[in-house]
DNA sequence: GAGTTATACTAGTAATGTAATAGGAAAAGA
DNA sequence: TCTTTTCCTATTACATTACTAGTATAACTC
C-alpha cells in the first residue's frame, strides 16, 4: 500500500508542474493549495530533491522547480523516491536474497509477476500525462 | 504492500491443496512442512474458513480441506480475505468516499488504474496454476 | 468417560512504521 | 538586519505487524 508520503510527492510533483512558470513553486503555496501540512510536506520534498527529481532553491522567492520536462518523469521514479520500493512483498526488496526457502518457495513467481505487473503500470505513465489531466480539472473547476 | 498474513495464507492454500487427498491437513503438519508458527497460522486459517474459502473439521484427524476444486479458486480471494484489501491507497478502500478532494483530486483516476492493474492481476491466476508448479517443484527438490 | 488431538477464540506484547508536529540552523534576497 | 524560504534533526501519538499464550470447544480413541 502507497503511504501518504507517495501520495503527496505525487501531488506535489503535479503542482510544481503546473506553477513553476512563475518561477520557483514554494512550499507555502503548494501546500495551501494541495491542503497539507507544510512541515510534513517539507520532508516529502526533501525525499524528492535528494534523488534529483526537484531543484530546491533557499531564501526569498525560494521553492521547487523540476530538474526535467515533465514528460520525462516516470511515476514510478517519483513513488520509489518518496516510499523506497514498490515491491509488493519483501522478499523482492533490494535488500538482496535474504529469504533461505526461495529455492523452494511455491509462490515466489506469482510474487515476481505481481512486482513486474506494478512496475510495468507506474513505469508507463508519465508526469506530463497527469499534469495534462489536472491542467483539465483545474478549468473545470474554477475557470482559470 | 501484502504482509504475512497474506503470504502465509496462500502458502496454506497450497499446502492444503496438495495433502488434502489423504484427508484433513492439521495445522501441525502444514506448519512444519512450510516452517511456519502454528499458533500464528491459525489466525491466518481462521480468516479463510471464515471466508469460506476452507472448511475445517476439528478433533482427531481433524484439520482443513478446501471448499472448492483449486481451479475454481482466484488468487485475488485468497489475498483479500487474509489481507482485507490490496487497494493500493486508503480513499480506493470500500469504507466509502472519506475524501472530500475527490472531485477535485489530480491523481484519482491514476490510482483506479493502479488498482485495477492489481485486481486484474491477481484474479486471472487460479490456486490450481499455483499448485501445479509448486508439485512440480516438490518433484524436483524431493523426488517424490 | 478420560485422554488426546485438533480447531476456535480472546488477550496480550514487543517492535516497527506512519503521519505528523516542533524547533532551530542556514541560505538568499529586500 | 529582517523576512522568507529550504534543510535537518528530534519527538510523539497512534496504529499495525507478527507474533506468543491461554483457554474453551469439538471430535475421536482407548
Amino acid at each position: 500500500m502507497i503511504s501518504t508520503k507517495g501520495r503527496y510527492a505525487l501531488r506535489l510533483m503535479i503542482d510544481v508542474a503546473i506553477y513553476e512558470s512563475k518561477g520557483y513553486v514554494s512550499l507555502k503555496d503548494s501546500s495551501q493549495r494541495e491542503d497539507l501540512s507544510i512541515k510534513y510536506l517539507e520532508q516529502v520534498a526533501s525525499l524528492l530533491t535528494r534523488s534529483n527529481l526537484l531543484i530546491s532553491y533557499r531564501g526569498n522567492n525560494g521553492g521547487y522547480k523540476l530538474s526535467r520536462k515533465p514528460s520525462e518523469y516516470k511515476i514510478g521514479e517519483i513513488l520509489r523516491a518518496a516510499e523506497g520500493s514498490l515491491a509488493p512483498v519483501a522478499c523482492l526488496e533490494c535488500s538482496k536474497d535474504f529469504c533461505n526457502r526461495r529455492d523452494i518457495c511455491t509462490t515466489i513467481e506469482f510474487w515476481e509477476g505481481f512486482n513486474n505487473v506494478i512496475n510495468n503500470y507506474v513505469d508507463n505513465i508519465t508526469l506530463e500525462e497527469l499534469v495534462e489531466k489536472a491542467k483539465t480539472k483545474l478549468t473545470n473547476d474554477y475557470s482559470i
